[in-house]
RNA sequence: GGCGCGGUGGCAGAAUGGUGAUGUAGAGGACUGCAAAUCCUCGUAUCCGGGUUCGAUUCCCGGCCGUGCCUCCA
């Protein structure tokens, strides 16, 4: 069986990956907070780990990704106040927009997506195991996590306990028994949103619903654990604390996931997308701009933990190398082909099983797509190429835009012009492009004819 | 300040201790009435300085530059 290697952020080392159980790999990954439009960066984990799954399941019989919404978060209650629309509003508002956004990039929906607010009774019940062993405290309504309890703290990040005091900038607040402890469940006033709990009405802090999610939909442990690589401090480290702590793993990083997986971030003009540069590129209007596909090769053209400067200029390329590559589908779809086979090259699927080197499997994408030893081989080898990387699985003639029929006037112009040019008449052949070209279409003269083809 | 990542042709971007992929842009050519597409050809590309080595873009050390995390963040 083919093996995958894979770039584990807790060793710091590119491992074989072997899986817990081989009948069954156990994936999450962190989803998004529903407050707002998803920026290519969420586009990013979402495509590099709708990939991974993609790339999982070519070589085990049976994956579950699980990949959360997170919908209860002080950010969102900010929105809320805003925008003067009640949290549920906005959250199951941006929840379907996401989805339909990933959509758009070929991103299939997780195998299990959970909201945070419908895991509140698990994560309480995290919260008094973290207390019940000592791990975790009550303070003024807040539980939170003590982390000089957990000798094995900041083992993802590679921070010791002194770096963290050191390069803390956030005020300390009273009640912690130590600076570098974090919120479990915190209070809420009577107009935020709350749950009881055994400490008050409150609500979670941010990162035990991971824990809780994670743990419910694959139990522990699981084989690997995902995310923006931004999440690594504090976010993972704090739930494989929670996690590892609430079961008694005190001394075991990887008691909670075996492996994790860290995408790097989306730039824009080599910055960090901020609100203060105000350089957000949100999916939602790219889409409105260029096809979905394009803005999902353009994602894959870097490695997954490489940094991506994303520009209009790249999708925009992006979108000519997927025309060509459309272009040698259209050339030989009359070309009868059997059901795609799962492996689509050998070449290429090494490249994928080598920690997801996707600008070596799009390189070899473009090695099949010009050298046709035999047609219905190239054929069934894109398209299966394709459908691993999530691409090049749309109609050809319709994506190069040569379905035009029921256009009449083009299709008259068409006519004409091939009259005009069997007698010789080429100024009125050329003024005819011109026309058609009005219409917003361009002419290719092909051996069975001229065609109109969509600008 | 602490920790990390990176600097490869015009641009994007892999790989590698010994002929440096792939794409895109550009140039020339074939084909075409002209185009488009396709095909062929082309380009003095590994940040700088040391070290290890028969040999370094690759490994080591030191610079310089860029960028990220350390605070909400995919």
């Amino acid at each position: 069986m083919p093996k995958l290697r894979l770039y584990n952020s807790l060793t710091r080392k590119k491992e074989e990956f072997t899986p817990l159980d081989p009948s069954h790999v156990r994936v999450y990954a962190c989803g998004p907070t529903v407050y707002n439009y998803a920026h290519i960066g969420n586009a990013r984990m979402a495509v590099v780990f709708d990939l991974l799954a993609n790339v999982l399941r070519s070589i085990y019989p049976k994956v579950t990704y699980v990949s959360n919404i997170t919908d209860v978060d002080d950010k969102i209650m900010v929105a809320a106040k805003e925008s003067g629309e009640a949290i549920d509003v906005i959250t199951r508002k941006f929840e379907k927009i996401y989805n339909e956004d990933m959509a758009a990039l070929g991103v299939a929906k997780p195998d299990v997506q959970p909201r945070a607010t419908e895991h509140i009774p698990e994560m309480i019940a995290l919260c008094e195991a973290l207390i019940k062993r000592g791990h975790a405290y009550e303070a003024e309504g807040n539980v939170l996590f003590n982390v000089p309890s957990f000798a094995a703290y900041g083992g993802l990040s590679g921070r010791s306990r002194d770096e963290q005091i050191a390069g803390a900038r956030v005020d300390v607040a009273p009640y912690k028994k130590d600076p570098a402890d974090f919120v479990l469940w915190k209070p809420s006033a009577a107009d935020q949103p709350g749950w009881d709990s055994p400490w008050g009405f409150g609500r979670p802090g941010w990162h035990i619903e991971c824990s809780a999610m994670a743990e419910k939909h694959l139990g522990l442990p699981f084989d690997i654990h995902g995310g923006g690589a931004d999440l690594k401090f504090p976010h993972h480290e704090n739930e494989i604390a929670q996690s590892c702590c609430a079961h008694g793993k005190d001394d075991d990083l990887s008691a909670f996931a075996k492996m994790w997986v860290h995408n790097g971030f989306v730039t824009v003009g080599g910055e960090k997308m901020s609100k203060s540069l105000g350089n957000f590129l949100l999916v939602h209007d790219l889409i409105e701009e260029f096809p979905g596909e394009a803005l999902r090769l353009t994602l894959l053209s870097a490695h997954y933990r490489q940094p991506l400067d994303l520009t209009k200029e790249k999708i925009a390329e992006s979108k000519r190398i997927l025309d060509r590559l459309y272009r040698t589908l259209y050339d030989l779809r009359d070309v009868q082909i059997s059901k795609s086979p799962a492996v689509a090259d050998i070449e290429f699927q090494e490249a994928l099983l080598d920690d997801l080197n996707t600008p070596q499997a799009i390189a070899v994408l473009n090695q099949i797509s010009s050298a046709s030893a035999n047609d219905a081989e190239e054929k069934k080898t894109l398209l299966a190429a394709g459908g691993m990387l999530g691409l090049l699985q749309q109609n050809p003639a319709k994506w190069l835009g040569y379905d035009v029929s029921g256009d009449n006037d083009v299709e008259k112009l068409l006519a004409e012009r091939t009259e005009a040019k069997a007698a010789k008449n080429f100024k009125r052949a050329d003024e005819i492009r011109d026309e058609v070209k009005a219409l917003g279409f361009t002419i290719e003269d092909t051996p069975e004819g001229p065609k109109a083809r969509k600008i």
